[in-house]
DNA sequence: TAAATACTGTAACAGTGTTAACTTAGTTTA
DNA sequence: TAAACTAAGTTAACACTGTTACAGTATTTA
């Protein structure tokens, strides 16, 4: 049976509808993107995005359960970029710690050109990593199980000293996160001598995994 | 000329109420330090701090400039404890490569010993690094001199490849920085993993460093 | 004794996340 | 078509936060 031209308007108006409600949606993660950016964690306010956006300040717990999810969400976008940048850098190198140095300078280059992102990402919501939900446990970071991975292959070719994969790339993820924290933290560690801490502790890491 | 009696009796009481002054003020540091233990920063309020010790909450504005200057004297006690372990975990090593090794242990040791502190000094309040007033910049962080020095030192002797003694340091710094971090931030990475991670990566970047 | 000083409390302001109750519009159903 | 329901928005309010202005009270000083 065909739609009758009743159903065709009824359906055709319930679409629009929903696309009112993305738009509205879409447009309270820009201004929280854009606001979260500008005034970091601490600053960061929900009626600050309300008032951006010409909405009064409840109207954002009609798109989302409240800040944590909004905020949630909004990492979420951050932790996709991040996957694809380190998969692109693991790519571009295919011998084992080439491919661990690749990985680390994309890790602290995200870091250095998204400073908030990570922030929220890593530093003051780690807690999203393992998803929202508490029962989640999704990992958002397959990304990072390529290192584990990496060093495996590297053990296995005999061209990294042997000991637990595991714990290696937590060393190597620890350094680098250490390095963007701290540039992060201090103001009076700059991108520069941020860049040259990365070089020289990627560098060091790299010939020790060597044995 | 002797003092008078009332001169005796006043000097006494003047006393007193210095001694009573400074009583609060210790009042209001310990309640801190135990609130901010239990809460983190977050949840750290100058209410809660009042309320535990019988007092309203402007008072502490009479022993103190602000939560800020507050936290940062909080913050100055963890700073000295740091200090302190740091140096004689330094001074329990001779040898250059040695002695890294051990202020790196003794470091991650401070971290998860403290972690609310930790959290305080390096994460949330990084700033206070550097002093409390902008201007200051009287560094609390003499002992982390002594790393720059000590590989210093060892590339003087011949043990430690040749660079910049500066960065290295900060290399090894942002190493165990990120185990201490990711140990607070993530609930996941239990002591015991954040131990082996930091012997790990200690041992990576000290084996790197002898080139 | 009178004036000054130091410490404390109450009340208030501006801001936060969040919830309850209400309006209004559009959709669905009887 | 009329009634019931749903969805999105509003305002008002609650319980917090750090901070400040002001008043009171006790003690010290002149």
């Amino acid at each position: 049976m065909n739609p009758t031209r009743d159903e065709r308007v009824r359906a055709g108006s319930r679409q629009r509808r929903e696309q009112q409600k993305q738009d509205v949606r879409q447009a309270i993660l820009d201004a929280a993107a854009a606001l979260f950016a500008e005034h970091g964690y601490q600053g960061f306010s929900l009626r600050q995005v309300a008032e951006q956006i010409g909405y009064s300040a409840t109207t954002i717990y009609h798109h989302f359960e409240g800040k944590d999810d909004l905020l949630f969400t909004v990492a979420d976008e951050g932790f996709s970029r991040f996957g694809t940048q380190l998969v692109a850098a693991s790519d571009g190198a295919s011998e084992p710690l080439a491919r661990l140095k690749a990985i680390g300078r994309a890790y602290v280059e995200f870091g250095l050109s998204y400073p908030t992102y990570y922030e929220l990402m890593f530093i003051e919501r780690a807690d999203f990593m393992l998803g929202y939900r508490v029962g989640e446990r999704k990992p958002r970071l397959g990304s990072l199980d390529i290192v584990a991975q990496t060093i495996q292959e590297g053990m296995d070719r005999g061209v990294i000293r042997p000991g637990v994969a595991a714990t290696y790339a937590n060393a190597l993820w620890a350094a680098v996160h250490g390095v963007v924290a701290m540039h992060i933290a201090l103001p009076v560690i700059d991108r520069a001598q941020a860049e040259a801490t990365a070089d020289a502790v990627l560098e060091l890491v790299v010939t020790g995994l060597k044995g």
